[in-house]
RNA sequence: GGCGCGGUACCCAAGUGGCUAAGGGAGAGGUCUGCAAAACCUCGAUUCGUCGGUUCGAGUCCGACCCGCGCCUCCA
């Protein structure tokens, strides 16, 4: 059974798909007037996680991201620079594709843009319109919340009490009632503008996402993901655009990722401890240990990141790849008989179900350690069959068909002149010539090669 | 004001009523090794923000309080 805390109920409940062993998943996308930052990442590796599980569990999954090409801040950033909309949104959303291949996330089966559905989000708009539940002001057309009732329920926020406190709106659009919001912006100088029925302008953001995720996964779809602060009032927003729409529920569970913060702080510019991929790319960071950190701490708890903690996840991490090799380069005695591995057999059966209660990854992972020691205690005491062994390296490739945090198969080359230095200092030590094997190792040391003498011989890895 | 999250060892972090409070990192001692690294063994919270309460029994439930944080504006 695998279970999800839904926001709708704000309880963890037992997921029932509409379709047996089939998944419909759409995550909000990124708005591309800018490089995403870590934050924006966690988010999508946690969706990453989640439908890398749902594939591991034998589901099949269709998964809709959009990408939100037309808005307010890419239609600034494209005039700020006096280029055309599309030539700038498309430098962004290029750099996210090469980002999340960076971080290995899976990529979805559908990328809508906003700007090639206008026709989807206009046919909306109408419906609603005729409906009454969206009215037409100064060239505008807003979502009129008097007529939704339901509206709060994934917020839980009550929209009578939607005053002191809070900041009210100021908005240059009229509308009946300030939390009334937009579903269509009339065509203002300097904007990109649709030509439709109720007049020239562009659409709203939140109606791009209800548009985009009914047209390919249905009226109603299993799955909605986004970060927390989406849940009011963008996806309070959608749930009313939609369900007044299509008059039926549109999304059975909300799953949304709880925030990353820097140095216990949000993220800002100002502060300055606002990092894009890019930027720790820059300082020599594996992205596959900031996939690590991201993937490590439960989607619904904060996320605190500090280079110090990144270099624990990266040390963890190491730990399960040092073990791995240390595996597959012993030689090991061969079982005189089949025999099967109880070790890993529990391992992935924990990983498994530890993954299958609302993602719980700490669970997973210590599942995951849990194997590594038990192994290498046996190991020590060279207990350890070949082919228990190859059942240990299978049940940890297969988990990392969901974490996704291991090297490449593939061996890595050495340039001739690095292998020439080893072949040299093994020569040295022979010849118990340990000073000169010394200063090699530390030479290739500051080259970022790290060596190790053991039994089966020198082994090297590249540190960063 | 409303809605919500968190406070578990030096750091990160599981655990939501019941054997000795997971796991990782860092640290200490030992084994192995020319040394180093890796690995293994051992050590490490009588205690879970504070104070009360419920219970045979609470980190886990209830109440109050303290501290930190988020959202309430088209921020993942």
């Amino acid at each position: 059974m695998i279970s999800f805390y839904n926001t709708l109920s704000g309880e963890v409940e037992e997921f029932k798909p509409r379709l047996a062993g089939q998944a419909s998943l759409y995550t909000c996308g990124p708005t591309v007037y800018d490089y995403p930052h870590i934050g924006n990442y966690r988010a999508y590796i946690f969706e990453d996680l989640l439908k890398r599980f749902l594939l591991f569990s034998d589901f099949k999954v269709t998964h809709v991201m959009n990408i939100t090409d037309v808005d307010d801040k890419t239609i600034r950033g494209a005039n700020s620079l006096g280029m055309p909309l599309y030539e700038y949104t498309k430098k962004y959303t290029e750099a996210f594709f090469e980002d999340i291949k960076t971080l290995r996330i899976l990529p979805a089966d559908y990328y809508p843009r906003a700007t090639e559905h206008i026709d989807d989000m206009v046919r909306m708009i109408k419906g609603l319109l005729d409906k009454g539940y969206a009215y037409i002001k100064d060239g505008s057309v807003y979502f009129s919340l008097a007529k939704f009732p339901d509206y709060g329920k994934l917020s839980k926020i009550n929209k009578d009490e939607l005053k002191a406190g809070a900041r009210v709106e100021t908005d240059e659009y009229e509308k009946e009632s300030v939390y009334d919001f937009v579903l269509w912006k009339k065509a203002k100088p300097g904007e990109p503008v649709w030509e439709t029925e109720f007049g020239p302008g562009r659409p709203g953001w939140h109606i791009e996402c209800s548009a985009m995720s009914t047209r390919y996964l249905g009226p109603n779809f299993d799955i909605h993901c986004g970060g927390i602060d989406n849940i009011f009032p963008h996806h309070e927003n959608e749930i009313a655009q939609s369900e007044a729409f299509y008059g039926q529920k549109f999304v059975n569970y909300w799953l949304h990722c709880h925030h990353l913060v820097v140095d216990g702080e949000k993220m800002s510019k100002s502060k300055g401890n606002f990092y894009t991929l890019r930027d720790l790319l820059a300082r020599n960071i594996d992205p596959v240990d900031l996939r690590f950190f991201l993937l490590s701490t439960h989607y619904r708890k904060m996320l605190n990141f500090t280079f110090d903690n990144l270099e624990q996840a990266k040390a963890s991490r190491q730990r399960i790849i040092d073990f791995l090799y240390e595996l597959e380069h012993q030689s090991l005695a061969e079982a005189s008989q089949p025999e099967s591995e109880p070790l890993a057999a529990a391992a992935l059966t924990n990983f498994k179900e530890s993954l299958a209660d609302d993602l719980n990854i700490s669970a997973a992972l210590a599942a995951l350690f849990e194997l590594i020691r038990g192994t290498n205690s046996r190991l020590a005491k060279s207990q350890l069959s070949r082919q228990a062994a190859n059942q240990v390296l299978a049940a940890i490739y297969q988990m990392d068909q969901v974490l996704a945090v291991l090297p490449e198969k593939k061996e890595e080359e050495l340039t001739a002149e690095i292998m020439k230095k080893i072949e040299q200092r093994e020569q040295a030590r022979l010849e118990k010539n340990f000073a000169l094997a010394d200063s090699i190792r530390q030479e290739l040391l500051q080259q970022g090669i790290m060596l190790e003498d053991t039994k089966e011989g020198v082994r090297w890895k590249k540190i960063k």
